[in-house]
DNA sequence: ATACACCTTAGAGTTTGCTCCAAGTCAATG
DNA sequence: CATTGACTTGGAGCAAACTCTAAGGTGTAT
């Protein structure tokens, strides 16, 4: 698969793919014999991995970590399992975060959406 | 109060605080005859949303947004409400970007964790 | 074989959201 | 009233994560 198709697939930016495998995010891409990328299988599999991790706030570094141990061999495999636990104990901790802004945004819209009907905006507590 | 026991409060650097007002995150905030800012309990209300909202990666510039509109009186109430709304469209869609990373991270993990203790690593599909 | 679209790299530039710095002001204490 | 420490501003600097540019190579359709 080329550049173009992964990217038409996972809607990303050819920019952002190669940039993805300089800096280590995913492994090295399996290429033509004349030097274009020619995504495999396994490579769209690393494609689709990073993308969801950083969509869930996972820094660039500690995608690059996991690769880096990735390519070490088996002898990195509770490192791996660690960190892919810190990463999650990370990103359940943001998702906290976004459930108590959702929380203060329910609150908020309901007070508008009565605001709208009556003309009257009204806060339990502070005015905002 | 004073910057310094808001950033105590709030776990959040005076220079963040001074940005936040200087670009309109939050209104401008009271102070002394002196020109030192001076929280009050309605600055400090605007304060704790603005780190909420940020913290669930509502960009500042929605966040500017949402503060000009206010400033602008009852007029804007409708707006308001809507730019409410489509916050909470992008985080519960982010939210759910961040349940499918879970849902991998707990996959991986799991077999990680077995791998720990049997010496096997074994993927359903793609070994990553 | 010659367009033509698409690919390559290295390296510079951009955006977002802070973060730091210098030079000066304010206020509490001895 | 002098010292000390926290505060002020404007503007520069920085880190993360892309994003763009220039100059050139690849591959395929006519």
């Amino acid at each position: 698969m080329t550049i173009k198709e992964v990217c038409e697939k996972y809607d990303i930016t050819p920019d952002t793919l190669r940039y993805y495998e300089r800096v280590g995010v995913i492994p090295e891409v399996t290429r033509t014999a004349g030097g274009i990328r020619n995504y495999t299988e396994k490579d769209m599999g690393w494609v689709q991995n990073a993308i969801c991790f950083r969509s869930a706030g996972m820094p660039i570094e500690a995608l690059i970590e996991y690769v880096r141990l990735f390519q070490q061999g088996d002898e990195t495999i509770e490192a791996r399992c660690q960190l892919l636990k810190d990463t999650r104990e990370q990103i359940m901790e943001a998702r906290k975060k976004y459930d108590i802004a959702l929380q203060k945004l329910n609150y908020k819209i309901s007070r508008y959406e009565e605001a709208v009907k009556t003309g009257i905006l009204s806060w339990e507590e502070e005015p905002k």
